[in-house]
DNA sequence: CCCGTACTTGAAGTGGACTTCAACTGCAGT
DNA sequence: ACTGCAGTTGAAGTCCACTTCAAGTACGGG
């Protein structure tokens, strides 16, 4: 089997690491598209690789499908990105570490003001106040409390 | 109704910010209890509101319930839990959270020096590289490369 | 004693991101 | 042509942390 110009599933799941379900998954989602052959196998273009690529970083980032879905669908259509594409992007992506990084810092702050007092009272503590209800006026214009970012891995 | 030293199931949804139906949950999952009326209905110890506290904590700072529950059954049975108590658990969470920074960061970093190169190839970029296959020989001795740590929040 | 509100239960639903299953069909090497 | 692996489909299952539902029961002030 020389390498051609296009792929199928098992090479596209080998190649970029997604199971096959998952690759019929995001087809169905309008993440990524495929060709048919006559009896209508799947047949992939090289260029999904890179788009897989670009989903699995953004994956990563934690951005979730539907947000995945609307940057792909700000990407050219046909030609590959061009650097500014990519900056704009890439951009985005900083932001929404950077509010990760914040949350994520503020609560390990705030936990370290609570190793020394043992309190973990429901009224005065910040990491177990429920979602700042003390504060939560309505959207306040200082900044929100607790991370309500950050969560568990998928298992 | 004067404060008794029961409370009543909507008492602690009230008081702890979480719903009636969370409290029957984390009963079933084992993480709370309650005694009974002759009549069946639940009645509050006031102690659960310290523990709801901690649960609340634990899960800001990404625990999951199993997890939860393990802490909780290394904590002192009856009695209040001490200053070194909250220390032992607090430490741990703070580590819990100073990885989730490490891994957070990682990625940005990796994401900068992406910016520049506008690659995304699925061979050298780290953000989008599955799971650090490339040196993934079997648990590698250095870290992780890229964070499964890390998700988005549940919704 | 009455009545409205609060509470009870088990079962089923939610959502996100997939995986697994069963039953079938296509493709390619010999 | 045969054979066996690779591929196809829709439906259903999984995991987590809950919420919602329906149908029925308890509590407590008047």
């Amino acid at each position: 089997m020389e390498p051609t110009d296009v792929l199928t599933v098992s090479e596209v799941a080998e190649r970029s690491g997604f199971a096959a379900s998952a690759l019929r998954y995001y087809e169905k989602q309008g993440l990524i598209d495929a060709t048919r052959t006559s009896g209508g196998q799947r047949r992939y273009a090289r260029s999904v690789l890179r788009r897989l690529a670009f989903i699995r970083a953004a994956s990563n980032v934690g951005l979730s499908l539907d947000e995945i879905r609307t940057e792909l669908a700000g990407l050219p259509k046909g030609r590959t990105p061009t650097k500014s594409d990519w900056h704009r992007i890439s951009g985005h992506w900083r932001t929404r570490l950077d509010e990760q990084l914040e949350a994520l810092e503020a609560l390990r702050d705030k936990l370290d003001s609570c190793i020394g007092c043992g309190c973990l009272s429901l009224k005065q503590c910040g990491i177990s106040n429920p979602a700042d209800k003390a504060a939560a006026s309505d959207d306040a214009p200082g900044a929100a409390y607790l991370p309500a970012l950050l969560r568990r891995p998928p298992h």
